[in-house]
Formats: structure tokens, C-alpha cells, sequence
DNA sequence: AGAATAGTGTCTCTGAGACATTATCGC
DNA sequence: GCGATAATGTCTCAGAGACACTATTCT
């Protein structure tokens, strides 16, 4: 099967961003327009090549956030979350896409980088339903993505990532009625994540809304790994496998 | 930053493969002993490079499958576990690398395949331990596809993909022993699987063990997705992130 | 006082862990 | 009968879900 003189065939490698954030109480996620063929004008995952061969690619994936959003790269959890390889899935020829997730705070409207035309946020209900069409094949690398941060919101205490340095509980628990997409019982959630050791920690107390009682704060605890996890209701009627 | 006349630099592609079974109760992964340079003589995961512009990752993968191990394709469930690029991880060149995590019920000595002098069965305590070495970064690829088949026994129904198409519930619990590295105790484990709707499904009775009273049979079911999950005890006191 | 939001308490049910007991085989 | 393995039952405790109540602010 192997000849003598056969050699591999080189692909080109790129990497894309899926920098989802909360804005309205909704989950949104960045996409830019593409300012060069193909697919010039549809709205994409920022990202893009691998700038030399000795790049490592968590770094290319730090320098496309900065290049195409201007985001402060060291508040964000940068983690890999697939790897999409199919022949046909880019007209340029063989290439070979690696995935970053990455979960944000609120966060202002980007500016649009170099190899965008236009950079904002987008609700993923609007790429999840289709209503959205986005270039290559990013729509499912959105699915992919959401689905991972979902459960990683069960696992880990990665929800406060998505909050500023101080929050509520009322906050946090919006972050995972947005991420999930389905509303909790606020006097459950308060007791689960207060008796989840090193989850949050007290950080005084003070006014958050125009009425009502003061909410108190909070801040990020040191647990990255949550036992027993956050447990996302009615998961028996799913179905989700590769 | 992006210069005219710039072009994206282009990569090597390989696929690795972390095959897991079970081979005397003990998790068992599938290492070849590499017949060329680099690392020539040293024991590596079974995998190589793309054949050619157009081919599928998968494709690529279960090729390998079938070149350096005498299996049968069809029966394995083959799944995506991460991307290895690092810049420096093969001397050859920009090596990019994505790993396959297969699962197989108890498999024969493999034979020997083209690329590879030799091919093999070894326990994965001696890859995790340090005592076996492995030739590039493919000592952490197997940690990652191991604590992979670890969460995904969790969610889902794949220990009975270990076992043959009939099996018994102590033959089950052999599996998550093994997979796990942990002893669990029968009759909670007997509870856990009967009640767990759609994971087995009674297949009869016959005898098993030279002596004792024979075990019923069964087959695996429609279920793919466990919920509740098996859980895994003292999970309290584990740190597991990127 | 009343509206609005924050925080606490209680009851019930499910499921996990620990462990004793019974059942069915070969000898 | 005995030894060995398979299967079932029981008790207890932790945690999730449902839901009523109290607390603290503002107007």
C-alpha cells in the first residue's frame, strides 16, 4: 500500500474560536463577516490559519481572539473542543480545522479585526435553529461547542467565568438558566451551590437591583472540579452521541 | 500582520489509535513496536499518515485499524479524542496528530502490519506508570483516551461494547472494574444495571463457571445514553482538567 | 403598608452504599 | 451434605425536587 516514494499529503490548518458570552440573559456567540473568499460575506467563526509552522496552536488560537476581537486574552479559558477534518469542507483545498472554546464575562461589542469586515454577537438559538447560515461547516462546529460548554457547566465551576470578578447568586444561577436554556427553581440552586464547597466565596454584601432585598456577592472559589456536578433536569428524554 | 504575499504554512497530518480491551480483567491497549525512524524500535500507538489529499479522518483511521491490527472494523465504535500539535512533537516536521479512541471486547493477538515490526497487547497501568515508554507525546494521548473510556462508561452504555455479544452481569462488572481501576461491590452493581431501563437486556440462561450457580445471559440494549449515570466512587477527590 | 427581590426551612422521594440472606449449580 | 457463585432483600443516609415562609430593601 505504501510506496517508495510516497509521500503524505500536506493539509492546511486552521483554527477557529467559538468565544460564547452572556448578553441580555442570552447565550450569544461571535461571529464575524468574512471579508475574502470563499464565502465572502457570510457570517463565520472568527479564526484563521496558522501564521508559521512553528506555532503552537493554543497560541494561534490566543492571537486570532486578539486579532479578531478585542478581548482580554487572560480572563478567558481557552480549551480545545474538536477537530473537523472532512475532504469537502473547504473550497481552498485540504483543510483541516482545530476548534477552541472559549467562555467569556459580558462582554462590550468587539471591533472589527483584519480578516473581518464586521465582528458581533449572535444569539446561538439563531444558529442552532438555522435561521442563521454561517460559511463552511461552523454551524456544527457552534453545536459542538454549546453542547460542550453545557456539560462542562455541569462539571466544573466554569459558569463563573461567565460572570464579572463579583456576582449574585441570582446572577450565576442566570448564567446557567442561559447556557441550559431552561429555567431553575432559585431556592434549589441556592442551596446546591452554597453546601458545593470552595464553589463561590462571600464577597460583602451590597445593593443590585432597584428594589428588593440586597443580594449578597460573591466571588470565584478555588474548586475547578464540582462533586457532586450541577445537575442539568430532565436529561433523561436526550439524546446525544457522536 | 498578514502580508501579501504570505501563505499558510502547511502541515503533516496522522491519525493515532488508542484500542483499548480487556485481556485477563485488565485494561489492555494496543501498541505496535515501529518499524522506521524516528523513534525506530520504540513501542508506539498503532496510526500514520494520511494516505492522500481527499481522504477522511475517519477513513484514515479505520484504515489503520485494519492494516496494523488484523480487526474487525465493523465491530468497533471509533470516536474523536483530541488534537496533538505541539511544534516540537515529531522531529520530521509540523506533525499534526488526531487521536481515535476504539473500544473492542477481547480480541486476539493482533499480527503483525506493514508499517509496524511488531504489535502487541499491553497493560495500560505500565503506559500510565512511566514503566513503559512510548515514542513521541503518545504516553499522554493514551492518559487522555483512558480517562476518555472512563467518563464515557459513566454516560453511556459502552461496557457492553468490551463484552461479546452475550454476556453475564459479573462479566459487566469486570469491565467497569477494569476500565476503572476499582473494585465494586456486586449486588449494588446487579441493582444499579437491572434498573437502568434498556442498558441489558435477558438473553437466557446457561452456565459460566466450572462450579456455582450459572449466570443469567445477556445482550447489550437499545440504550446508548445512561441515565442516571453510573457513577464512579470517590470521584471527591480527583483534579482532571485541560 | 405594599411591592419586589433575597434568603431559609421542610417534606418527600429516589438512589447509592453497606451488608445479610437465599438460590442453584457441581461434587 | 459442602463449596462456590448468582441473585435478592434491607437499612440508612445524602441529595434533588417541590413548595411555603421569612427577611430586607424601596416607594
Amino acid at each position: 500500500m505504501t510506496d517508495d516514494r510516497w509521500v503524505p499529503p500536506p493539509v492546511l490548518l486552521t483554527v477557529d474560536l467559538v468565544i460564547l458570552t452572556l448578553r441580555e440573559s442570552r447565550l450569544q456567540v461571535l461571529l464575524v463577516e468574512r471579508g475574502v473568499e470563499p464565502y465572502k460575506g457570510d457570517l463565520a467563526l472568527p479564526g484563521g490559519f496558522l501564521q508559521h509552522a512553528e506555532e503552537d496552536l493554543i497560541t494561534a488560537a490566543h492571537r486570532e481572539l486578539s486579532e479578531e476581537a478585542d478581548l482580554d486574552v487572560e480572563t478567558l479559558r481557552l480549551e480545545q473542543s474538536g477537530v473537523y477534518g472532512a475532504p469537502g469542507r473547504d473550497p481552498r483545498g485540504r483543510v483541516v480545522s482545530v476548534a477552541y472554546l472559549a467562555i467569556a464575562p459580558r462582554l462590550p461589542e468587539p471591533t472589527a479585526g483584519t480578516d473581518a469586515a464586521d465582528a458581533r454577537w449572535q444569539p446561538v438559538d439563531h444558529v442552532l435553529s438555522g435561521d442563521l447560515e454561517l460559511a463552511f461547516d461552523h454551524r456544527r462546529i457552534v453545536e459542538d461547542g454549546v453542547e460542550r460548554a453545557r456539560v462542562k457547566l455541569e462539571h466544573s465551576a466554569l459558569a463563573t467565568a461567565f460572570c464579572g470578578p463579583i456576582f449574585t447568586i441570582t446572577e450565576l444561577q442566570e448564567v446557567y438558566e442561559a447556557v441550559w436554556g431552561i429555567p431553575l427553581d432559585p431556592r434549589n440552586f441556592y442551596r446546591k451551590v452554597q453546601k458545593t464547597d470552595g464553589f463561590i466565596i462571600p464577597a460583602g454584601s451590597a445593593r443590585k437591583s432597584a428594589t428588593g432585598r440586597p443580594a449578597r456577592l460573591f466571588k470565584a472559589g478555588r474548586r475547578e472540579v464540582l462533586y457532586p456536578p450541577m445537575v442539568r433536569p430532565s436529561e433523561s428524554s436526550n439524546a446525544k452521541e457522536q
